[in-house]
Order: C-alpha cells, then structure tokens, then sequence
RNA sequence: GCCCCCGUAGCUCAAAGGAUAGAGCGGCUGACUUCGAAUCAGUAGGCUGGGGGUUCGAGUCCCUCCGGGGGCACCA
C-alpha cells in the first residue's frame, strides 16, 4: 500500500528554491576580498577598453593540478560579445586570449596571489601555497563543528518529511523518504536557515479503515506485547483485510456476495468514523497509537527529531471551510446537487489548452474532505501558524501531479505563499522481484534491515577489532550499521530508482559509509597517540602532493554545504564525504605523522585534526555517526 | 491520448554551461615487521541512446526521434 505521500511527478524547478546569492568558492571564500579586489581591477579594464558589455566576473576553482587558484571565464564572455558587435573581430577564442593576457599583464596583485596568467580565454589565479593552507587549516581549528556553518539568512524553513500510513508499518521505501528528508533539514539548518521539521502521518483515510475493520472482524481484543511487533501486526492485518475485500478471479457468487458485505461494513466503519462513533473512534485511536509508537521508536534510533506532527485527521475539518471559499469566489464548481463532487477544473481556469493539471476533486459527492483538500488546509496552516517563509515537502514522485494541483490550486485561491511551495520529489525504492506492496505483503520492513545491518558489522568488529566488546560494540555496530543503510540512500540521486538488494544496501566497502568512517577512525587514531592538546597552527613545511589534495578537499566543505542545501540535494554532501574521506585514505598512506621531522608533525596534526573535523560534521549533516573507532 | 522523469565504462552510479567526462563494484597486477589493510597504488574498460540546434564552449540548455519508468475526477 502506497503511504500518503507515496507517489507522482517532478514540480518544475524555481518554485520554492532558494536563491543563489553567489557561488562560494569552495574554500577559496577564505580569499574571498582579495579576489573581489582583482574582479574590480579586470571590470575597470574593461569599461577603460570601451568594452562595456563585459560580465560582471565570476571566479570559478582553477582545475585542481596540486597548487590552488581561481579562474575567470570573462574575457570568453567578453569576446564573444564583442565579436556579435562588431562582427569579424576575429575568432572569439583568439581575442579572449588576447584580451587575457592584456589584463593578467597590467594587474597588481594582493599578496595573497603569487601570480596571474592568460590560458586559453581564461585568467588564472594562483593562490600562495603556504598561506592559503595556513588560512584552510586554521580557519577549520578555529571554528571547531562551527566551521562550514552558513550565517543566518533570516528565513524560517519548513520541511516535511515522513509520511508513513498509520495501521501500515515502516518499510526502506519510508527509510529512503526520511533518511533524505533529514539530510536536507540538517543542510538547510546548518546552510544558515531557521528550520522546522514537520511530519504527517496518514492516520486516517480507506486504508486505515480497512485495517480497523479487519482488527474488529478477525482479531478483537488482542494485542501483542512490544512497540515493534504490534506496528507490524497491524500491517500483517492490513493485508489479511485485503485479501478478504479484494475482488479476485473466478471467484463464485457466495464469495462475490460475501466481498460486497465486507465492503459495505467497511464503508460503514468510515461513516461512523466521520460522524465521531465513540466506539469506532476509540479502537481508530488505540490501534492508531501502536502506529505511532512504532515511528517514534524507529525516529529515535534514525536520530530524527520531528518538532511539528500534523495529522490528516486533524486537517479534516479545516480544509472544508477552504473548499466553500473556492466555491464562493468561483474558482470550484459544486456538482453535488446533481450528485457529483466538488472539483477544480485548474487547466481551464489557467487558460491551458493540454491536459497538464486536470481536474482536481476537491470534496466527495458525500462532503468528505479527500487528500488534496487536507493539503491546501495544510499548506496554509504552515505558513500562518508556523510563519514560515518556504515549505519543502519531501514525498516521493508519484505524487507530483498531486502536489502541482495542490499548489496552483492555491495560486489561485490567491495565496501569496503558493510560490514559496515545493516539492522535493524523490524515486521510490523498489524491490528486484517489482513494487513493494503491503497489499500484497511484498514488503522489507526497515527493522530487518537494521538488525541484519548490525549483526553482520557485529560479525566483522569482532573479526577486525576484538578489542572493542561488549556495548562499545554494540553502539559502533549500530553506528556503522545503520550508516551504511543512510548512506546508500543518499548517495543516489533523488530522480533514481533504487533497487533493494541486501548485499548493495549493506556494502561495507568502497563508496560506503564505513569506508567515510574509517578514515575519521584512522584520524582519531593518529590524533590519540599524540600527548596534549592538538596543534592549532599550520606549520610551514614543503607540500606532499596528498597533503595538498586533502587540504582541497578540507576547503571545500563551506561552500558544498550552501549548494546541498540551495540545490536541495543531500547528494552532493555524501558524494563530498566521501571525496574528503579518499583525500584522507590518500594521505594516510603516503604522508606519515607521528614519525615526521618536528614542523612537518606539527603540520600534519593540524592538519589531521582538520580533516577529522571535516569528516564528522560531514557525516552529522548525513545523519551519520562517526565513532573514534570501529 | 496528455503531462513528467530517466538513458554516461560490463554492472551500480557521479559530474556549478567551462579546460583532459570521474568513482565504486566486478576483472587483472602489486603493497601489511609501519599512525589500524573496513586501506592504498597500478591496469583494462566511453562517438555521455540517435539526429539537429543555441553558445566562444553542451553529458548539462532547446527541438525531434528511439528505449525504459511514473502519473492522469470523487485512493492516499
């Protein structure tokens, strides 16, 4: 059974993103004034030039050749300009390189740059070697977990995340939802965004029902003992119910009969339900609370913590007040005197003559609120009660089409904060044999995953490192563990499919997250052996090329925290981790610490304190732990 | 029929419109008396589905075709 917000498909881009201020350079922000100095000394070159349609300059990384710099494709841009003016100036390359060299010639350089050169159209920057390391390093020592952190932008953020069908149980499909949705709420904090974490459980709608029914039906009166096993008994009767109200082939006219009356009891169930039935009510909100125990169980061992839960039953009455707005201001048309429902025809009020966003129902025949309904209500109460400036709602992608209906519903409803809606809309996870489904009990739950998770690193602690026993083994199998699951859901992009198999989704080596934990645990290794405080000064010495590569990657951690966080993408943070991490492997292998020449040790601890910095908050912004050893 | 997404190495996937398209897994060859080998180094593997276009520059943007997937009135 899909979950709530279980399907769909892709919200064009631009509708609730955030705005790019500028490109932080990686780390290269660290010389950040000394660059906007030369950006001004090339700008007045140009206007000096008569070359006024120049664009204003943008600094992009040199390509990483083991020293640092930053580049500018504007003389490109300014040729080509030029060449459309004036026709035949000559081929654009030519006159960029032209126009390269003529500026990188006349410039004088902050101190900081040790020299400026003209390649192929571009002008290159190269940084000091020794004091661009000094001011990564240093930069990371100082500000400790703080180091990456973007500054306050003065916007309250919503995410919505989890929405997993009460009377249903949680399976990897709801992990993947709320591993990634997470990720973005800890980027988004962390990028400089007041941030609120929202859920809404499906806690009331025909699924719902039909497990309560077939609770009442075959199993009255029972209840299991512990959180997880009555969640995923009531999913086990979830499917039971079906299976009895599911119209199968062949079947012969008692048993037609027979559905027909388990339906109709169904319906009645619901009627009951809607008109408040004490009794029906009761065992809805018993029954309802296993669910919700269940997810807060999983939620603390996932380490996710939900500020705001909305529940769909509690948008129910709300969202009817909505639909006599629409009607009244003419947006919806009421069909139910000739037995219809309530509906939106939203291309026609656009003006569009495809079918793009149909026709919406938003009120059954009956005057029962339906899913859509509930979301404009809730999209409302967001933005009033929570005065929030922009909600993300992170639902998987067969429930696009949902989301575009909700959204221009409410444009034009005339909500001014309907612009500042957006899905986040991710692929769902599916199995080898097909689709998961609770209906058809084809379904991995997340807890056996887990657990599967923790005793094969259980296996291999004990293997690799049999010093560490009893429940310090317990928390890294956990760590790691339930890593590794994170970690392979992140690092796959949103619009992919992923493929359930164990073997990958437990992969313990290479692109993993234990492979990004191991090195933080090689790093505090290093960092253990050494008595005192850590170094929190760079020391002069020459380079390792591996040092140099892991000082790179340690740089460009501030700015790959601002675009996860502006693309909404968790995924360039867990390609970034484990980027830093094989730096790291990297120089481990070629640059010895503890056995170096004094200054280079001093250097290096720095430097691997960095770096282990780095890893962990990495990691922390994924969700994932990073244990000092495993 | 209409709307949307995806096609990149054998497989799974990366890649700010920028400089020579990168990883992992799998294959082959090497490296533990060393700060932990859950590691590292090397090697093989590609007309980025096809064709047009925009651009100084396209895996990335536009058009078109092919292939795969998803969604389309009273489910959630």
């Amino acid at each position: 059974m899909a979950s709530p917000r279980t399907r769909g498909l892709f919200y064009p881009p631009g509708g609730g993103r955030i705005t790019v201020v500028h490109h932080a350079l990686g780390g290269q922000a660290m010389f950040e004034s000394e660059l906007g100095q030369v950006a001004q000394t090339i700008t007045h070159h140009f206007l000096a030039h008569g070359l006024p349609e120049a664009p204003a300059v943008e600094w992009v990384p040199l390509p990483f050749a083991g020293t640092w710099g930053a580049a500018t494709s504007v003389c490109l841009k300014a040729a080509a300009a030029f060449a459309r003016r004036e026709q035949g100036g000559g081929p654009v390359p030519v006159l960029a390189q032209n126009l390269a060299e003529a500026i990188t010639a006349s410039l004088s350089l902050p101190p900081v740059f040790i020299r400026a050169e003209a390649v192929r159209g571009y002008i290159n920057l190269h940084f000091d070697t020794q004091r661009y390391a000094q001011a990564v390093i240093e930069t990371v020592l100082r500000n400790a977990e703080n180091f990456g952190r973007g500054a306050p932008k003065g916007e309250r953020v919503m995410v919505e995340y989890v929405q997993p069908n009460t009377h249903h149980s949680f399976h990897i499909g709801h992990l993947r939802n709320a591993v990634l949705g997470e990720a973005l709420a800890r980027l988004v904090q962390f990028a400089g965004f007041e941030t609120i974490r929202a859920s809404y459980p499906g806690d009331i709608g025909l699924g719902v029902i039909r497990c309560v029914w077939g609770y009442q039906k075959l199993h009255a009166g029972q209840e299991p003992v512990g959180v997880m096993e009555r969640g995923r008994w009531l999913a086990q009767i979830y499917t039971e119910a079906t299976a009895l109200l599911e119209e199968k082939p062949g079947q012969t006219p008692a048993e037609h009969e027979q559905r027909l009356r388990f339906e109709a009891e169904v319906k009645e169930i619901y009627r009951l339900w809607d008109a408040g039935d004490p009794q029906v009510r009761e065992l809805w909100r018993r029954t309802r609370q296993w669910s919700l125990d269940e997810l807060a169980a999983i939620l603390q061992m996932l380490d996710i913590h939900i500020e705001v839960f909305f529940y769909e039953s509690e948008v129910d009455e709300p969202s009817k007040v909505i639909v006599d707005d629409l009607i009244a201001r003419g947006i919806a048309d009421d069909e139910r005197s000739s037995g219809g429902p309530v509906i939106v025809r939203v291309d026609e009020k656009l003006g569009l003559k495809n079918d793009t966003y149909r026709t919406a129902v938003i009120l059954r025949s009956d005057g029962t609120s339906l899913y859509l309904t509930k979301d404009l209500a809730l999209a409302k109460t967001k933005f009033e009660q929570y005065a929030v400036d922009r909600s993300i709602y992170v639902v998987d992608v067969r429930q696009s089409l949902h989301f575009q209906q909700v959204f221009k519903i409410l444009e034009l409803w005339g909500f001014p904060q309907a612009a500042k809606c957006y899905h986040l809309a991710h692929e769902i996870v599916t199995l080898p044999e097909g689709t998961m489904s609770a209906r058809k009990g084809r379904v991995v739950y997340f807890q056996d995953v887990a657990d599967e998770a923790v005793r094969r690193v259980e296996a291999i602690v004990a293997e690799k490192n049999p010093d560490l026993a009893g429940p310090q083994r317990q928390a890294v199998a956990r760590a790691v563990g339930l890593g590794a699951l994170r970690y392979a859901m992140l690092s796959v992009d949103n619009v992919k499919q992923i493929t359930f198999d164990w073997e990958s989704a437990l992969s313990f080596d290479g692109q993993a997250a234990p492979y990004i934990q191991y090195a933080h645990v090689r790093a505090a290794g290093i960092l253990a052996r050494v008595p005192g405080a850590p170094a929190t000064t760079w020391a002069e010495h020459d380079l390792h090329p591996a040092e140099v590569n892991l000082i790179d990657a340690v740089a460009r951690f501030p700015g790959e925290v601002q675009r996860s966080a502006q693309d909404y993408k968790p995924l360039h943070m867990a390609n970034y981790a484990y980027a830093l991490a094989k730096a790291f492997s990297d120089f481990y292998q070629q640059c010895p610490v503890l056995q170096a020449e004094p200054v280079t040790q001093a250097a290096r601890l720095a430097l691997v304190s960095a770096a282990k910095q780095v890893l962990h908050t990495s990691l922390g912004l994924l969700g994932i732990q990073a244990p000092d050893s495993m």
